[in-house]
DNA sequence: CATGAATGAGAATTCATTCAT
DNA sequence: AATGAATGAATTCTCATTCAT
């Protein structure tokens, strides 16, 4: 591993343990067992890793899609769409808050969707496809669409794991609720 | 207004403009003109001023909507909380950025629903009496619902405004389809 | 003595003993005893001392002209404000080429002229007494003279101070030297 | 041009921009279009380059002195020395000051008369040659009056070029000043 | 209660210097 | 000879916090 990616996962590490605020150059080039001055070289401020680790997050994120997704037909799709999505959160869900709150100190919030874009553009293809194939109605924007599907899935993922601790039971009475919603929309 | 109250807003105003990490005390307490010390008679530190910001926030909001929430039917009053989640999310949504901001960074990350619990709250008994009235289906789960419900409008909205800078005919077009959803769900 | 006072001595001792370059704040706060912080409550850098510096030295060379420039004549004053200047160039010639290396350094090379102002002043207002008593050539410049004449003792004064180490009575026939020139001048 | 050429301009460039305290050996192998540890090949430290500077300064004047310095008599030949003086001065008044500043900082203060010992040379050439022509007076010592004549006509080109900004016109008055001076005293 | 000058621990940052290639 | 990435000691600078007034 290089040594820019060493800094990179050695920050993640030490945000995610200490959170943003309470984190120091330093703690991170212990961890990644670098020179202080080496961490120069590479970026400018502890913040400016940011963008880093939400790249390195989003590359995570579209890998376990594209190899999770799948079935034969929009409905066995868009369920394991929900499924992968719901996991995902459940992985991920300290890293994303933490890219989050790291954006919104460095007023580069509106970077956000650009950092999202790839996994948004993944929902779209598949839309894409299905349309094509008769499965959607014809009116359907699948731009617009893929936000709307994305935002609203994360949007209860994360409310199920983010704040509640919620019991697998109760996820799964989430996640039919939402597949009904979206079978429906589209 | 008091110093405890002068304090609170200052650190709003500077927190908005500078981000939680590169605000100081020293800041807060010159955009509030007392001195340095008159902080701690009233704060431990700045991220302790948090919560304090959050209640604030949430009062504001739920003045907004108790005055603004109304209409005859089900469809009319869920109609008009949409307008008023969007409009809301579009004054506070810095706001509500940087307080979310905040408590990721003091592991409250628990208290971000504690906090959204009095609209939460609002937003339910509005059901409870729906119910009540025959106007919904039987089998609701009104605390369930209210979050969904509050959950899927502001991830729309925030999308909208966060996001975006959407035109104010996309976002009619969103609230519309919000609306079928929603008096569909329930 | 206020801390201000306090970080401008140690400066100049500072600077004396290791100059501009191998001086650190932390050895004046030292030496000023006082904490680290409060240095930039009063200065932003090493460096900015520099101005207060000059107008201490300033002040002192002001203080040891008055005190002791004097005479009958037109000749007895410029000797003694030969004798002056000599005596003056061999007590503060560090701290003049200090000053004169810090104002090098940060471009305020022009200041050099507005901190000797008050020098230059106090040789013109000699000049103008003499030349209003007729000991002096009625199309005399005094603005002008003033200036050639701490330039040309000055210059003198240096060379045998700074670079030379020159004998006592080498020095004074250079003094004679001058005063013959300065008098065939005025 | 080979490398230690490209380093000393490139420090020359360097030094003058930021001032000795803000350069560093990483600008100026920048700007040298060399490696870090190139520099080092060829000297210590940035200040270790100083001598070398003052090298290729007094070089460069005492080619413009060689080649601009005539005159049938004595007078026209100080007239030329004055205003070659005025001219390098000008020329040169902020890599003159710069070295200054460099040897000030580093205890050298001593070597700046060997720097100059060239130019006074020059100087004192001419008047052996004068003296013996039987120009000058018979006892004028000519090594001391070198200096003398050197530092006061510098003293006063420095004093219109360094810190004036004076008029074209001004510095012929001063010139003119200067002469008779020196025609008197030698 | 209120003040604000002073503190000093600790974090950010720089940069001369090295050394394996 | 030349390179330039890496180093880490040294410095600057910040800022939460205190405390005498």
């Amino acid at each position: 591993m290089n040594k820019e990616e060493r800094i990179i996962e050695s920050a993640i590490d030490v945000f995610l343990e200490k959170g943003i605020e309470k984190s120091t150059v330093s703690e991170i080039v212990k961890k990644a067992e670098i020179a202080q001055g080496t961490f120069y070289l590479y970026f400018d401020s502890k913040l400016s890793v940011m963008p880093k680790i939400a790249e390195v997050m989003v590359v995570k994120m579209l890998n376990e899609l594209s190899k999770n997704v799948s079935g034969e037909t929009i409905e066995e799709e868009i369920k394991s769409v929900i499924d992968i999505i719901f996991t995902l959160t459940k992985e991920y869900k300290s890293l994303t808050t933490l890219i989050y709150a790291g954006l919104t100190q460095t007023q580069y919030v509106g970077d956000w969707e650009k950092i999202y874009a790839p996994l948004y553009h993944f929902i779209e293809n598949l839309l894409i496809v299905r349309k094509e194939n008769g499965e959607t109605r014809e009116t359907l924007n699948t731009t617009f669409t893929s936000k709307i599907l994305f935002g609203s899935i994360e949007s209860v993922a994360e409310q199920m794991y983010l704040y509640d601790d919620s019991s697998e039971e109760k996820a799964n009475e989430y996640k039919e609720e939402l597949l009904k919603f979206i079978l429906h929309g589209i």
